[in-house]
DNA sequence: ATGCTTGTTCTGTGTTAATGAACGGATATC
DNA sequence: GATATCCGTTCATTAACACAGAACAAGCAT
């Protein structure tokens, strides 16, 4: 909220707004987007030749569409998470084996991104990128719980406690309350706080240092999910795999 | 090199600069991305700090990294490719049935764009997002088969032929050549020309009109793919995997 | 303590991104 | 089939602001 001399480039706001609705929209014609985005045409016109002559946009008989460009940009971005290529295997075995959806994710501006997932169920959480409240999920709730208290104060600031369905938890207490009691039993349980009628298991990826790497959730409809599988089984395994993963970050860090 | 009344936003350009060298280079910091990218240092600071506010690049003790704002760019950019979609779960079985690594690779602007694969084996052509020239490839010479012959020319005249590897395809006349042998068998292969000792099968994916969407890839070492497997049934299979794509998607057309 | 880094701030100036109107082409409308 | 409306594209002007390079502060190594 407090700029004072504005050292951003607003070129580049620019363009990454075009970039965002056409994200939504596309595909878009110019006129599209310009609308939606509340910008000038030809301004519109212009970002969007410019980034067509990069590959970062693509014109289709007249529509413009996201270029293939953005797909090194986004692998790189995950890539460099070491959690990532520690978990990759371990979240499709757990995903085939436990017969539900798998999830990977970490945290990142004081939201759970999405960086991974293995499908078994078509009733699914979100795609590659999609970002969560850490308050309404549970691999949410489970990086959540491993923070720092100041930390968990910023993010809690910052994006407050969202009302996603009746069982999110909105109150500041019965937070805390919650993430104590995921650090004494491990894991998470999301009982359709995020989505109804979705339920979800997670626990956090803890790196050699200590630090909160990410967490590994699967998740699944209130019919399959429920009982001892939901309470027992499903924790168990998850927490199984974080586990592994922890046990292989320490061995990329030795070699 | 013909720009007349020059329509870019060159502040585009810059900040698409920045993140590219950013790409190969994180993590960086300001003066190694400014020296490499051949920019002034407080050019690159102004663009990453505006990239950072939007959380497309992320700073982590003093070094940039790109930020995970980007995998919903590549996600949609793939999402709204019909044969990626119908052709996720059909690749992952394939490769698993094979005990080889297998590739969904797109045309566009003249390469092959590597947008998804299975992985069995450590010796890879490259992740997500990786471009290959057209015709250095299994894949990419199996979609060159089926372009009409003056969009070969235009893509032959963009890239020329280069030579990867010894094996490399450099003469046009042999291309044709291939390219029509190609057509008549309906698979094509690829014996160390773009990576020594790394061999390939791919065949085309047609869509419902008859154009290529693009084209379904198997490939490892040489010492793996030899003999009957390598010229019988690696391409049954691939062939079988490409035709059932070919289905999915007219379904998807019907529906 | 001193010499190098590094990231960051600053300020003027020249470039150029932004703008809205106008063009021409295609499609839709009646 | 004529007219109207939409689209993408071009254009010219002007104000804005991105750029650059030097100066600053902070860290690290020597």
């Amino acid at each position: 909220m407090a700029e004072e001399h504005s050292t951003e480039v607003s070129s580049v706001n620019r363009t990454l707004r075009v970039l965002e609705t056409l994200r939504d929209l596309q595909p878009a014609g110019v006129t599209k987007i310009a609308k939606s985005a509340e910008l000038p045409k030809s301004s519109v016109y212009n970002h969007l030749e410019t980034l067509e002559n990069e590959g970062y946009v693509i014109k289709n008989d007249g529509e413009y569409e996201l270029g293939l460009q953005f797909l090194p940009l986004g692998e790189a971005a995950r890539q460099r998470l070491s959690v990532y290529r520690a978990a990759r295997t371990e979240i499709e075995q757990l995903g085939s084996e436990m017969g539900t959806n798998a999830y990977l994710s970490v945290e990142e501006r004081g939201l759970a991104t999405v960086i991974f997932r293995h499908l078994e169920n078509e009733i699914d959480l979100g795609s590659i990128g999609t970002t969560v409240p850490l308050t309404t999920s549970s691999m949410g709730k489970a990086i959540l719980a491993q923070l720092p208290k100041e930390r968990v104060d910023e993010i809690v600031d910052q994006h407050g406690l969202p009302r996603m369905t009746e069982s999110s938890i909105v109150d500041r207490d019965a937070l805390d309350e919650e993430l104590e009691q995921i650090r004494q039993q491990g894991f998470a349980l999301d009982r359709g706080e995020h989505v109804k009628r979705l339920r979800g298991v997670g626990a956090a990826v803890l790196g050699p240092d200590g630090e909160v790497r990410g967490a590994v959730s699967v998740a699944g409809p209130e019919r399959e999910l429920r009982g001892p599988f939901f309470e027992e089984e499903l924790p168990d395994a998850v927490l199984d795999v974080t586990n592994v993963i922890e046990l292989k970050l320490m061995e990329n860090m030795s070699v």
